[in-house]
DNA sequence: CATATGATTCAAATTAATTTGAAACAGGTA
DNA sequence: TACCTGTTTCAAATTAATTTGAATCATATG
């Protein structure tokens, strides 16, 4: 079936009335045509998504005051060494923090992008 | 046990040299200081957590063209209206959009505050 | 090389979020 | 009133995220 004709589907299936109100965005059709993406959602939800827990907000805000070793965010927070790395492994499959190898320890920033995404948050938050 | 001996406990746990590390910051005590307060914190990971979703992302899109009753949002994604009124509870909630009831339907809109974070988070994704 | 320490990985258990379908609710109309 | 339609609510089932503790890995040091 061609998207036109999924279309019409819909809007037959839409109470009388609900269609036109539609108005300024061309139809149901423009309305469709301006979501974004799929991979581009994906994206954005795998971002929110690791910004959707009280523990990582509390890393990321420790990370923008400055760089940390593991051991430092793990005394701070008071969590167990493996649920720590379970999160940082979050933010970190998400682009919002890198590690670096430092002798034995391992040191953590924000990258570009997770000071971008924190800085708004905090803007936001105002 | 008072605030300094906790901290005292915490320093006497790290691996030497690592309370060093934090220099630019006053200390373990000044990374705790500056950390957001924990209703802040609850306050954030309820929004992200109603931004961490596919539909929600998409609700929020179409919202931002112009408000929009419920059918036509459950026409564009294709949920059922059980699941649709959840993802739409969420946004609610976390303060993200609103309903006004006009006759038999009712049509949503994004709240100030939704159009606050769908714009940075739209601006984060350029 | 053996050992110690900081950090990660893995699988199992727990908890939280989402989906589903039936029932209920609310406004409009005959 | 009774009915129809758009929407929400509820409880049960499913799926996803988080926590836990043991095992493992990696680097440094005696």
């Amino acid at each position: 079936m061609s998207g036109k004709k999924i279309i019409a589907k819909i809007i037959d299936s839409l109470p009388d009335g609900a269609e036109q109100s539609v108005c300024t965005c061309g139809g149901l059709e423009g309305l469709i045509s301006r979501l974004p993406d799929n991979s581009e959602i994906e994206e954005i939800s795998l971002i929110f998504r690791a910004l959707a827990d009280e523990k990582r907000i509390n890393i990321l805000s420790m990370l923008e005051i400055q760089p940390l070793c593991v051991c430092i965010i793990r005394a701070v927070l008071d969590v167990s060494d493996s649920r720590l790395s379970y999160h940082l492994s979050i933010l970190k499959k998400a682009g919002l923090i890198t590690g670096e190898q430092k002798g034995t320890w391992i040191t953590y920033s924000l990258t570009e992008k997770g000071k971008k995404w924190f800085f708004s948050c905090k803007q936001n938050m105002e």
